[in-house]
DNA sequence: AGAGACCTTGACTGGTTGGTCAGGTCTGCT
DNA sequence: AGCAGACCTGACCAACCAGTCAAGGTCTCT
């Protein structure tokens, strides 16, 4: 049984956690900082999770099923090059609203994945299959131009992502402005010349 | 003046703190890992570098120089679509033979370029402002579909980055089949597509 | 109100890490 | 050979860090 006080406590902690893992890495981030965040008392983290790796792997796991939720969500009965473009949409939607959690990503996959591994290889390794087999159809059908299914997904991957993870780089050299002004029309223009059959 | 020495252990100290440096980030990364890695004790490593954050500012300001190279070697008097298409190529190619820079890179901006800001926000900044200048001229001059020249540089380097940034990931997806298989091939259409005129 | 479970923390511990230092070894030059 | 300077290291230190624990405070339910 959760108590009211476990349910906050641990929304805090987990907020503070992403907070500081998304911008210092595993390693670089302290329980001390997490718990400056939080507002908490380092061991009252440690009362609500096991070990700092604990809230690591929390904010993994909930992190990859999001993450995860715009790819499932094409439609195989829908228009390929549509699909594939509100999918390009939906995943930089993302990187504008959950910016911490692109990061926390982009730190594991950078270090390795040692410990994303096991779901990258499986769950993930799995949806990139079933969605490539399910571009190719559409590739096959005419409604896609005949681009790999791969490198398509990473592409757009890569892309979206881009904002959020190397928003430092991109807010210096655009002086302050918004990073993402103006992305929506280009990776509009950009996916939509690649696709078109 | 520097002796035969001196300079083959800087190269060897520089070499592992890059291994090291790119893999597990600065603050996950420790002076005992690479001294292993480099074959030499702890303190002579401190013998040849004042501090743990004197090598990686060694190696991120001569990051800088080779990083930005393709950019510099944009020529004004070429065509403009060719000339965006090479830099893509010889950025790809950075990717393929520069991993651990690219990673090292990767590294230092997620986490806010903290040790990185006054370069990106200074000579990075200027070369790329100028960079989009010339692009707008070769869009004005109906060499090249009209983009936003920003945009257009932020995408090559996000998709040419991308493979070796995130290698764990694609690595896991593909089978371990080399990451960059068919990229070339991919980014070139993507390209030719996005700047015809 | 009172009992009992739940929550919180100051003080501590053992291990790690960046960095120091005194003294020893090697190299290149005459 | 012998010397000066460059090179190298074991032993050490202070700071930091994840995690523990006993003791005290707070909440909830009756």
């Amino acid at each position: 049984m959760t108590t009211r006080i476990q349910r906050r406590n641990r929304r805090k902690i987990l907020d503070a956690a992403l907070d500081v893992f998304s911008a210092q890495g595993f390693r670089g981030a302290t329980l001390d900082q997490i718990a400056g965040v939080a507002g908490l008392s380092k061991p009252n983290l440690l009362y609500y999770f096991d070990s700092k790796e604990a809230m690591h792997r929390a904010l993994l796991d909930d992190l990859l099923d999001v993450w995860l939720e715009p790819l499932r969500a094409l439609n195989p009965d829908g228009n390929g090059k549509a699909e594939i473009l509100a999918y390009m949409r939906r995943k930089l939607q993302m990187s504008r609203e959950f910016p911490r959690e692109s990061r926390l990503f982009a730190n594991e996959v950078l270090q390795g994945a040692p410990r994303l591994g096991d779901q990258i290889g499986g769950d993930l390794k799995k949806l990139v299959d079933e969605s490539a087999a399910l571009i190719r159809r559409w590739i096959a059908a005419g409604q896609l131009a005949p681009v790999d299914p791969y490198h398509l997904i990473f592409s757009i991957w890569a892309l979206t992502q881009h904002y959020a993870d190397f928003d430092a780089q991109i807010r210096m050299i655009r002086d302050g402005a918004d990073p993402m002004e103006g992305a929506d029309a280009f990776l509009e223009t950009l996916f939509e010349r690649l696709l078109k059959p």
